[in-house]
DNA sequence: CGTGAAATCGACCGTAG
DNA sequence: CTACGGTCGATTTCACG
C-alpha cells in the first residue's frame, strides 16, 4: 500500500470503469502494472468489491427500516444469518453490542411490506423480540471514500 | 423499472464487473440488451455511477458504531445536520421515528474515539440523550450503496 | 515493472417483433 | 419501443524479458 495503490482506488472510487491504460497514465505506470496492483488489492482485502451507487427511492423502495432483533432462545444464528443474507430488501446486518443481538438495515416498497418480513422472521423461529425504526429522511447517506491526493 | 431492471441492479451491486452476456443469460436477455438497460438505468440516474467499495478496517477505522441521538429541545437542527454531513467519520445519517430523532452511522480507529466525537456534540449544544451500540461483526453489509448527491 | 500477442469484452449498427 | 445478432475497436489478460 503506497501512494500509487491510494490513487489508484481514488480512482476506482470515482469511476470503476476507468480502463487500465487510463489508469495508467494517470498514476505513471503500465496498464499491466495496475492490473497487477488492482488484483493484488483485492487479494488483500482492501478492495472489497466493485459495484455500483443505485438511488434506491427510483428502484421502487423509498421505505428505509432499521430493525432491532433480538434472537430466540434456540435459534439457528447461522441460519439467521444466511437468511438475511439473501433475503433482497435487506442491504446491512449488524451483529451489536447493547440489550438486541441484531441491527437490520432494509428497504421496502411501503410500509405494509415489513410485516411479512417480521412474519418471515417469526416462521424461520428467529425472532424473539423486534422494534422496527422507520427514517423520515437521510442527511448523511453515503459510502465510505477513501482519502489520498488526486 | 421493471423486475428485470432490478435483477440486473443487484447483480452489478453485487459485482459490477460481470460481463453483459454473463448477465444475460442470468435474466434471460441477450447481452445488447443488458447494455441497454444499463444505459438507461444510467440516464435516469436510478444507476449513479461504478465504483469501489473499500476495507475500511484496512484504512484504519475498523470500529463500525451506531449512535441514537435525541437532539435538545431548543438544539439547532439545520446546524446538527451540517454538522454530521461534515464530519468525516460519520457514514450515514437518518432522521428516524421513534423514541430517538437520529440515528447516526459512524466509524473510528479505536473505541475511545468515540468520546471526542460526543464532546463535539455536547459542545454544539445539540446534544440531549445518546446511545451508542458497537456492532461486532456485520454478516450484510451494503449492498444497494448509494451515496447522497453526485 | 514493461512489452507483446491472443482472447475476451463492450459499443454500435441495422433489423425484427 | 424494446430485443436481437453480428461486426469492429478497445480492453483485459497472460507469458516472457
Amino acid at each position: 500500500m503506497d501512494d500509487i495503490d491510494r490513487k489508484i482506488i481514488k480512482i476506482l472510487s470515482e469511476d470503476a470503469r476507468r480502463s487500465l491504460s487510463d489508469i495508467g497514465n494517470a498514476v505513471g505506470l503500465a496498464p499491466s502494472s495496475v492490473n497487477e496492483r488492482i488484483k493484488r488489492l483485492g487479494a488483500s482485502g482492501t478492495l472489497r468489491r466493485f459495484t455500483v451507487e443505485t438511488d434506491p427511492a427510483t428502484m421502487g423502495l423509498p421505505v428505509l427500516a432499521f430493525i432491532w432483533v433480538a434472537l430466540r432462545e434456540n435459534a439457528d444464528e447461522d441460519l439467521f444469518r444466511s437468511f438475511v443474507a439473501e433475503s433482497p430488501h435487506v442491504l446491512e446486518c449488524h451483529h451489536v453490542t447493547g440489550a438486541w443481538s441484531y441491527l437490520i438495515k432494509i428497504r421496502f416498497a411501503q410500509p405494509a411490506d415489513i410485516e411479512p418480513f417480521l412474519a418471515a422472521l417469526k416462521a424461520h423461529r428467529f425472532l424473539g423480540r423486534s422494534e422496527t425504526i422507520l427514517a423520515l429522511s437521510s442527511p448523511v447517506l453515503g459510502v465510505f471514500v477513501a482519502d489520498g491526493d488526486a
